[in-house]
DNA sequence: GCTTTTCCTGACGCTTGGTCAAGAATTCGG
DNA sequence: CCGAATTCTTGACCAAGCGTCAGGAAAAGC
């Protein structure tokens, strides 16, 4: 482990590289277009040399997603560094969601194949876990943003609720929203032309029918947004 | 179109046959388990006159999808018939909704593959067309419901606020929510244990953010519930 | 420089989606 | 009721794609 022979260096880079390609491919072709064999192509290596980095065609997707939600939370850490009051830091959080939609687009793709469980019961548990705990991670972050405004008593939680059962709302309605959205289809058709809007709109509701101050009547969301921007999200 | 020929009869009898052997199989063998050939092993038919009734797999997937929705479309039509303030007949929708997901765990298999857009593009305009309007005619329902509580006075929706955004919220915080429970995974891990009761929650909570009378403080949700399971839901 | 180990390859097996020519069944006209 | 026309059914067949593995190439060890 103290040194890499150039070997395992170039097997370390192409496994880097086989993803990205991966990821390309899927970006471009959808799915159905993701075969091994256009992959060991793009890399310029057989398919043999790729089922040696991955059994299956499965271990990729679940690396990508890893890859995928990994820099979610990171961007959920960055957002949650914000300085301003406990409600300022979950718009941060919600700020932080839509750059990462808007940066990952094939993450919605992802999650959905992963969900099928054909496709989930061919991969290894360890990845299974691996991406699972990493969405746990990114719940706490929530979470803990909960627990303060809680402590800094912006927000009073009824008897039973606790801030993962608060953070299970939001989210809900965050991905939800956004996965609607997604299947373009017929939103716009009912006059629902800004899905990122929307969601923000209705989380805003939702805190404020917990009470979460300060309530969205009271601060110009425009302006806070902005300052997110400048100051935890804008820096890449 | 009069009167149907024995053999046609036949014909839409095994039309109808197809759908069940498939649903059948999906349940129980997932999606990665549903083959055309043994779809006609089970129909007891060749794969050659399965494809006579069904371009391909995915039409067979998305006629199982139609049909489920036209279902939830009927379950939705008697909830909202449902005697009683405009919140309560909200509610009714709600259980409504639980009762579909309870009596049709495949859909959120066939809704996810359906949303592949590898998937998608494989099948006819028309399928896709009649999935669609469904979809609508069912948001169409709670939508009328919200139009009803501003008519009776039971909200007031702010500026730049459509029924369609309200159902919009509605929609995507039961959908998510459901959705983030099927991939059963972490949610106990967090003390989540009942998905049904925590959408239902939040759906008040978002209610009451909005201001839609009564409030939750106001009336008795259980109560409410079983009033509603009686009137509109428990005569099949 | 020789041996051992590790890695790479592409032909191959196998499953599965989808096609189609030929034969079977049904309908129709007289 | 019979033969022609039409429609339906079949299963062999093709193509595509996942995953394997024996044998050869390259790297590592000595």
């Amino acid at each position: 482990m103290i040194q890499l022979s150039p070997k395992q260096q170039e097997i370390k880079l192409r496994q880097q590289r086989i993803l990205d390609v991966a990821r390309s491919v899927l970006i471009q072709h959808g799915y159905h277009g993701l075969n091994m064999e256009r992959i060991a192509t793009e890399v310029e290596y057989s398919k043999g040399t790729v089922y040696n980095h991955f059994a299956n065609k499965e271990e990729i997707i679940v690396a990508l997603a890893i890859e995928t939600v990994a820099k979610r939370l990171e961007m959920f850490k960055q957002a949650a560094q914000f300085k301003g009051a406990s409600r300022f830091r979950m718009l941060a959080i919600g700020q932080a969601a839509e750059k990462f939609i808007h940066d990952y687009p094939d993450f919605f793709v992802l999650e959905q194949i992963l969900q099928l469980p054909s496709v989930r019961q061919k991969i290894s548990e360890q990845r299974q876990h691996e991406i699972n705990s990493i969405e746990v991670l990114c719940m706490d972050i929530l979470a803990g943003i909960v627990r303060d405004a809680v402590a800094a008593e912006d927000l009073v939680l009824g008897r039973n609720v606790t801030p993962e059962k608060l953070v299970f709302g939001l989210w809900s309605l965050a991905s939800g929203g956004f996965a609607i959205a997604g299947r373009s289809g017929s939103l716009p058709h009912l006059g629902l032309d800004n899905p990122f809007k929307l969601v923000h709109d209705h989380t805003a509701a939702l805190m404020d029918g917990f009470g979460w101050a300060p309530l969205s009547t009271d601060y110009d969301s425009i302006q806070v947004k902005q300052k997110i921007h400048c100051e935890v999200l804008c820096n890449e």
